[in-house]
DNA sequence: AAATATACCTTTTAATTCTAGGTAGGTGAA
DNA sequence: TTCACCTACCTAGAATTAAAAGGTATATTT
């Protein structure tokens, strides 16, 4: 439970979702999910860099170096059409989980489906 | 990530929820979410029994024996009132939750909240 | 008699996240 | 100019969790 592959799923639909909106650095992504999240979805940066570099190496994402005028050079991540294919079963497996939870959590008077 | 409290949550919530709409003995709890969730919620014994007797420890739940006329005894699980209060409190956080992914999942224009 | 189903359980393995650090450069205030 | 803080990257280890894989015992069915 649940569907262990939904649960290991769930970092990386998030981060493969944001990085569908636009590239996006590791810190940016950290103080990103902390601010829309109200601390529900927030990725520590012991969660996030691995998980990135495992993204990374399934080819679901991208990285490239790209040096500040100020401050230290940043590594931008871009998700790749392999990235963009999984992102979309993602979603669909999540959307699947939410509904069969609501069928369970939202019960009250019928007792079988 | 996912709030830890929640992840961790989501097992017990699922049990607290089916115990709370009728008493369940651990087998038949596994039988039934399997029956219900199509596959998605799927919980293993090997899952289901340590947090059956965690949820105990807790005293959010508590058990008895009942002698069955035919087959082996059923050990029954019954929600306690602070189990109640408990699954009040997971269900807003699960719903909650849910309200936030949506919103990071279902983006596609507008870019900050 | 053997296979199947019910019903309970535990140990070990695998996966994931967090905690708690560490490095380094740049900025701003005292 | 020195010290604190913020940005920005990272990892090792602890903790948690679920699943896999096994085990026990009773009862039914073939």
């Amino acid at each position: 439970m649940f569907n262990r592959e939904l649960l290991k799923g769930s970092t990386s639909l998030v981060l493969l979702q944001l990085l569908n909106e636009r590239d996006m650095y590791g810190y940016e992504l950290v103080k990103e999910l902390a601010k829309r999240s109200e601390q529900s979805l927030q990725v520590k940066e012991g969660t996030l860099y691995p998980a990135l570099h495992k993204l990374e190496k399934q080819e679901y994402i991208q990285c490239y170096w790209q040096e500040q005028e100020k401050g230290p050079a940043r590594k931008y991540y871009k998700i790749t059409d392999e990235g963009k294919n999984v992102l979309l079963e993602k979603t669909k497996e999540w959307q699947h989980f939410v509904q069969v939870m609501n069928k369970v959590i939202r019960r009250t008077e019928n007792d079988s489906i």
